[in-house]
DNA sequence: GCCAACGTTGGC
DNA sequence: GCCAACGTTGGC
């Protein structure tokens, strides 16, 4: 089982909508690194944080988990969707989307400022300069240690 | 709204 | 296949 750390904007759909929908196919990813992420790496039962981008108070806000492999996205074929990609074939898709199941909420939020301030997080991948991926790995060692810094959220 | 970082595009 | 220009991300 592997451990991920996905962001969201939150005025697109947030920690709240997720709760709200119970589960909700991760759409939108149009980027190869994290499609193949999503190919070979996503395993239902998986287990990941939800990480609120682009807003007053960037941080990870709750916990989700894997509920069904990654499928072709949807909004890839739609000519409507912002998402829309001319080159995908429902025979030949370019971009997937997992499924994932709400599974808590934070009872406060895990902010950049505070993940930054903890050396047994040096090495998480979203911190690192200039890393813009989506979604990305989070070890074991850095699941447990930012499992318990949430648990102290007020 | 700025800008660093990095991905993507397209001319050659 | 190189690489400059352009686009996007996302914290600040």
């Amino acid at each position: 089982m592997a451990y991920w750390l996905m962001k969201s904007e939150p005025s697109v759909y947030g920690i709240d909508d997720l709760a709200r929908d119970g589960s909700t196919d991760w759409t939108g990813v149009r980027n190869y690194q994290v499609r193949n992420m999503f190919r070979d790496d996503f395993s239902p039962g998986d287990q990941a944080f939800f990480y609120h981008s682009s807003c007053a108070q960037p941080g990870i806000v709750g916990l989700m988990t894997v509920a069904e492999a990654a499928s072709p996205d949807p909004e890839q074929f739609d000519a409507r969707s912002e998402y829309f990609d001319a080159r995908a074939k429902r025979d030949k898709p370019v971009w997937l989307a997992p499924k994932m199941s709400f599974k808590q909420k934070f009872a406060g939020v895990l902010t950049l400022d505070e993940l930054r301030r903890h050396a047994e997080l040096a090495d998480l991948a979203v911190l690192r300069r200039g890393n813009r991926l989506s979604v990305m790995p989070v070890t074991p060692a850095e699941w447990r240690f930012m499992l318990a810094l949430a648990r102290k959220l007020k």
